[in-house]
DNA sequence: GTTCCAATCTGGACAGTGTCAACTAGGTGG
DNA sequence: CCACCTAGTTGACACTGTCCAGATTGGAAC
């Protein structure tokens, strides 16, 4: 077979599994992944409701998949922001606006990376892993450069960011709320270095 | 009758309402919110499957109860702790430090607070829209006392408690790293002061 | 004290869910 | 050609939230 991943409609889908992901994804746009369900999903992939099983261990398998594909895209976006800013300052206020735009705008993408009976507590997905390491590293580096390179700035930026961002998606403030205390609150960290 | 609520197993059972609350608030001590069952919360208070629908509107009905608890017992924490410190930022420090730690302690108690689909954003119940405004008065006096009383300063402080608070529930750092860089943070934004 | 009511609790029913088991279609290697 | 494996199927089970109709009660009105 020369295209096997390109039958319409044949008994064999050939791509399943990233199909129920893709499908996944969208739900994702309009509820939270607590209220997902398989049969839905499955259901939207125009296939049975035991489908998924083939391609996943069960629920908590395709909710790892979708939070692994909504940790890549919080980490590209986080990383491709401030590509044009020109002091270490203003690539750290990007990366920074960014991270909690993603959590406010994607919020159930956003969410479900942080399950914790999704993603296991301390014992992260082969997959995962890395791009937890990659946010952690990216935010750090840019940190270090406007000069927040003591010891606790890294988890403390992050967290920030993370809170800032949470309690935003949740209505207690507005984006722009949360993005302006952000910028003021670099302001004060770098005020004294 | 004198006792009405001392009634052991009659059909009537008197305090229904706050028997499945702390049912459900045991059962929060081991497994998140959105997996508790209205049905094993009744099981648990020895009523029938039924009988919540008395005195809830529907299973959001009871998440909504717990989740104001819970507030309750976090704005309770805070607001109790640092009572013996002697300087404001030692207040600052302690009821920050309670925040985070109830985070981590109790974090379904914690999470259940702010899922979306149970406290409806920006439509806050009688009951917890009080209890926010409590948690914010009483973070923002606390900073403010001790020198953060520029605009955003009590916004980035909530963030800061929240997102540490909730980095570190997922385990993506442990509690004293979590505390350590609070500390810190606190310290580089006073330093300029 | 009897009667009646409204609140409370019970059981049964229904659709929907996650998951297991058994079955079938279709391509692949021998 | 056949045996096999993978990816899909239907069927079943226990569980869930919620609606409905009935049973039980405590207390109020008379």
């Amino acid at each position: 077979m020369l295209l096997m991943s390109s039958s319409k409609d044949g008994y064999h889908h050939g791509s399943l599994a990233s199909a129920l992901e893709d499908a996944a994804m969208q739900l994702l746009e309009r509820m939270p992944a607590t209220e997902i369900s398989l049969r839905e999903v499955a259901r939207a992939a125009n296939v049975s409701h035991n489908a998924p099983y083939h391609h996943f261990s069960d629920r908590r398998g395709l909710l790892k998949a979708i939070a692994e594909r909504s940790m890549a895209e919080l980490l590209e976006q986080v990383r491709s922001a401030g590509a044009d800013a020109s002091t270490p300052r203003a690539v750290l206020e990007a990366k920074g606006s960014a991270y909690i735009r993603f959590a406010v705008e994607r919020s159930h993408a956003f969410d479900v990376i942080h399950i914790p009976t999704v993603c296991v507590p301390g014992a992260p997905t082969a997959t995962m892993a890395p791009l937890i390491d990659g946010l952690e590293a990216v935010l750090a580096e840019s940190a270090g450069a406007a000069g927040l390179d003591r010891p606790g700035d890294d988890i403390a930026l992050w967290g920030l960011l993370h809170g800032l961002g949470t309690l935003s998606a949740a209505k207690h403030f507005t984006l722009d709320v949360a993005l302006t205390a952000y910028i003021a609150a670099i302001d004060r960290a770098l005020a004294g270095v």
